[in-house]
DNA sequence: CACGGCGGTGAAAGCCGTTAACTGCGAACG
DNA sequence: CGTTCGCAGTTAACGGCTTTCACCGCCGTG
């Protein structure tokens, strides 16, 4: 049963988080001050310490709040898509992705960019968004292989320094049972995914290219191929 | 001919970015201040401003030298392989860039993470050894295509927005004479380069990988079967 | 030799995070 | 109902940061 009290609270924690972010996205990470976050809100700067331990937790119960959005976003595209086609699912969470990411760039920077170190008490709530996030992008791969299995290199022919990785992350870690050769497919397409959307959201690109979407779209035509799935182009 | 001034000068500037760089590497982005720069060096903060206009400034001076710094690992790397063998050039100067990026972390993430904006009256000296460090592997990348050609997709199988785009890099900055799938084909492999590197570099592989070797090697086994190059494992 | 400009200083303004002492006010308990 | 305790918030202050300003001594040039 919560408390009047805790409901109070936690109201101020939500509009704390929410104010941060309004600068961080008006005027850049630099400018996500605890000051700036208190002036905003007609509060003084120490009194924010009644509710994080210090600067850095409450930005990295930011970047919490962040990836579960984030989540959420490609939830939503993930259901937009009828249950069958896991090609348009798979797709579709992809371009979401690069998508957001375009559409919040300093949100990204700050979940991927260089990390945040050091936790506080809340040992590691951002972490366990962090994971969600790749969750569901990991599932919809299984899931992808597991109805429409696309054909995979045999655990002999994985370098053995890889293969033991594999395997002490799908043991210790995904707890299910598939070949290794899946979890290698995996973290290759997520390795071109992210990248490539990093890359561009980051302005790596823009040496040659003013948009990289087509560039994005010939990725996701052989990643396509890659995992037998369908290709079709976005819609808009 | 320089005077006895400008050569002080000149020294004295070095010495600062060398000494921020230490900085850099021994405590973090955000211990390079002006005052700890300053007091390394037996001086006081606003003695800088004789050398450069900001801190800002003084930060692009350095993402400057160590661009060319890279550039020289690169062009190391490169010279070490006999001159025929391109083979040999383009995966040594991939996986130079690799090991360079993981030898010097902090130094990649002020290079390739979110960029430092706003520029000086250097306009941007920055910015031109960032292009002849990218000029490096895209003429390795020209050199090897005109000596040993690999297959490539004709203009009319080109995405046209992307098509429109390589035009105008391949007409307003390289000034060469080249099928565009050869443009396309390099920003394919280098996004996958430096993507796969970002990420690793960032740690955002280490959910499941505590050693992304063997990964980086299976992309430059792909890489190379599209570039009709012949692979071979790295020495050691 | 005089002097002007360059490299340096200290002081100060205005940010920042963080801590400490203090103050009401609401809720809980006797 | 009255007391008390704890929580949200304040002000003041410390130290560090960038940046500007006024000042000063010295070296090289004319």
């Amino acid at each position: 049963m919560k408390s009047r009290r805790d409901r109070l609270r936690e109201a101020t924690v939500q509009e704390i988080t929410g104010t941060a972010r309004r600068i961080l996205v008006a005027e850049g990470p630099e400018a996500v001050t605890l000051r700036a976050i208190a002036r905003e809100m007609g509060m003084t700067a120490p009194a924010l310490y009644r509710y994080f331990g210090s600067h850095g937790e409450l930005l990295r119960h930011v970047v919490g709040a962040i990836f579960t959005e984030l989540t959420a976003a490609l939830h939503d595209a993930l259901q937009a898509v009828p249950n069958g086609d896991m090609s348009g699912k798979f797709l579709a969470v992809s371009r979401r992705f690069r998508h957001w990411a375009l559409a919040h760039p300093r949100e990204y920077a700050l979940l991927f960019g260089a990390p945040v170190r050091g936790r506080g008490h809340d040992e590691d709530w951002a972490e366990e968004c962090a994971r969600e996030f790749g969750w569901t992008f990991l599932s919809l791969f299984l899931e992808l292989w597991r109805k429409k299995p696309f054909p995979v290199v045999p655990d002999e022919r994985i370098d053995p320094v890889l293969l033991e990785q594999l395997r002490s992350y799908r043991e210790d870690v995904l707890g299910v049972d598939l070949p290794l050769g899946v979890i290698q497919q995996f973290l290759k397409c997520w390795v071109r995914l992210q990248g490539s959307v990093s890359l561009e959201v980051f302005g790596h690109l823009e040496f040659a290219l003013r948009d990289a979407g087509p560039m994005f779209e010939l990725m996701m035509r052989e990643i396509s191929s890659e995992l037998d799935i369908t290709y079709r182009p976005p819609e808009p």
